[in-house]
DNA sequence: TATTATTGTATCGAATTGATACAATGATGG
DNA sequence: CCATCATTGTATCAATTCGATACAATAATA
C-alpha cells in the first residue's frame, strides 16, 4: 500500500530529524457545550494518543508544532502555546513503538532512532471545532473529538500532559482573553458564558457574566439572532481583536 | 592543570548524555533591595552565561535541572520550577563553544556533541541569597550576582531566558506566594514589601500590603525586632507553609 | 392574545481596594 | 530626662468591584 510505503520512508527518515525530542498538541474544540480535545487512535492498538510528532533538523521547536497542528486539522494562523516540556526518563513505553512498526511491516532494530527516550514539548490549540477537518497521521488510523471528561486511556503520558494543558488553559483564559478563539466569529452571550462554563469547570452567575464581559469593552454587539425559541432573541456578538490588544496592554498586572 | 583534565574528560564523554538538550537555570537572588540573578563568565570570552548543564542519559531533566542548581550554589530543596523551553534553530552560537574547547586544549572536531544545534529547557529558583555559595562550572572561570537591570552581555539567547523567567516570577509571585523563597527565615514586613517592589517592579502603598499581605494569614508574627533605628520597632515574621498550603488550596481559582 | 423562556439591565448589600490619617514607639541628642 | 524623629501598626472613608436577586422587555408558540 502506499499509506505503508510512507510509513517505511518515514520510519527510515531518522537522519533528517533533530534527535529524541518531540512535539504533542493538546487540541481543544468546544461543541454541544462540551469542550474536547482531539485524539488519534494508534494502528493496531488500543490507544489512542494526543497529534503529535518530530521536529527537522533545521526547523524551529515553534514551527513544528504549527506543522503538527496544520497537518491535523487543515488550519493555519491558530492560537498556539507552548506550555510545558515533559522529560521523564520513563515517559515513553517502546513497546508501543516496537508495535506500531511490527505490524506496518518494519522490523523493530535496536538502536533504531524511534526507539530511544524521547522528551516531549506540549503545545495546546484551541480551535473553531466547526472550522477543523482532522486527519489521521502515519501513526494512527482514526481520530475523534473527545470531551474531557469521558476520554479513553491514552498511550505514553498522554493523560498527564492533557491535564497540565487543561490547567493552564484554565490559568490563561482571563488572563490572555483566548477563550474567544473556541468560538466562530459571532456568538451570544449565552454561548460564551457556556463556553467559560465549560472551560472553568463550574456555573457562573448569567448576570455578573454579562456584566464582567461587557465591562471588558472588547465585544462588539451586532444584530440580533433570531428565531433561536419562544423568547426573547439574544444580540450576536463578535470578539474586537484589536480592543482586546488594547485590554491587555492597559491591565496593569504588575 | 587538573581542572583542565575534568574539562577534557567532560568533552569526552558526549555519549553518556542526552542529545542536543540542554538545562539553563535562572536563578534568582534578593539582596540590598536588588532582585539579582546569577551569572557565570564563560573562560576566555567576555560572555556572561546563565548556570546550565547537560542531561545523563538516564536522567529526569528536572533532576538534572537540581544538579545544575545544587553545583552552581550548594542548595538543595530549593524552590525550582520550568518555565519555558527554548527550540530556536539558531539559539546557540557554536563559535562560542568552539572559543571555549580551543581556549581549553581541545580542537573542535566536526561533529562533535556540543558543537550542535541545542535545545534548552529554562528552569527558574528563587534561593535565600545569604545561603548561597556559588561556584563556576567548567566553561566559566568566574560567577557574580548581577542586578536584573544591570546585567553584562550574555551568551547565545540568554537574555530572552532571563527576560521570560523574569515575567514568569512576576506572574506567579502571587498565584503561588513564592516570594518568600527569596527571603531569610524571618523577615520585617518592610522587606517583604521591598521584595514585592523589585519584583514588580512599582511602588505598592505601605499600609494596602501590609492589610492586604495579614489577610491571608500565611504569617507567624514573632517577636520584634530591636535596635533598627530611632524609631518604633518592627515585628518578625516567619512564612508558615501549612497556613500557605492551606490558602492555596481553599483560592478557587476556578 | 395569553403564555413561556430567555435576555438585558438595574439594584442592593457585602467585600475589596486606594488613599490618607494618626497614634504608638524605639532610638537619638541636647 | 525629655523633645524630636522616623517608622510602624492600624483605623477610616470613599470608590470600586462582586454576589445575588429582581424585573421589565421580547420573540416564538399555542
Amino acid at each position: 500500500m502506499n499509506n505503508n510505503q510512507d510509513f517505511i520512508d518515514f520510519i527510515n527518515s531518522g537522519d533528517k530529524l533533530f534527535p529524541c525530542l518531540s512535539i504533542d498538541c493538546v487540541i481543544f474544540g468546544f461543541h454541544d457545550n462540551q469542550l474536547k480535545i482531539l485524539l488519534l487512535k494508534f494502528k493496531n492498538t488500543d490507544f489512542f494518543a494526543l497529534p503529535g510528532g518530530f521536529i527537522d533538523k533545521d526547523e524551529n521547536i515553534d514551527d513544528a508544532a504549527k506543522q503538527v497542528l496544520k497537518k491535523r486539522t487543515g488550519l493555519e494562523n491558530i492560537y498556539l502555546e507552548q506550555f510545558y516540556t515533559f522529560g521523564e526518563t520513563n515517559r515513553v513505553d517502546i513497546e508501543i513503538h516496537k508495535t506500531i512498526m511490527l505490524k506496518n511491516g518494519v522490523t523493530p532494530e535496536p538502536g533504531h532512532w524511534l526507539l530511544q527516550r524521547f522528551v516531549t514539548v506540549g503545545y495546546y490549540a484551541l480551535v473553531d471545532f466547526s472550522k477543523a477537518v482532522p486527519t489521521p497521521d502515519l501513526f494512527s488510523d482514526a481520530w475523534d473529538w473527545y470531551d474531557i471528561n469521558e476520554m479513553p486511556p491514552l498511550a505514553f503520558d498522554h493523560e498527564n500532559i492533557s491535564r497540565k494543558a487543561l490547567e493552564t488553559l484554565r490559568l490563561m483564559l482571563d488572563f490572555k482573553l483566548i477563550g474567544f478563539n473556541l468560538l466562530p466569529e459571532t456568538f451570544t452571550m449565552a454561548e460564551l458564558q457556556s463556553l467559560y462554563e465549560t472551560i472553568l469547570g463550574k456555573k457562573l452567575i448569567r448576570a455578573n457574566f454579562q456584566r464582567k464581559i461587557l465591562s471588558l469593552e472588547i465585544l462588539e454587539r451586532l444584530d440580533k439572532k433570531w428565531s433561536g425559541g419562544a423568547h426573547k432573541a439574544p444580540y450576536l456578538y463578535r470578539f474586537d481583536e484589536k480592543k482586546a490588544k488594547d485590554f491587555l496592554e492597559g491591565k496593569t498586572l504588575y
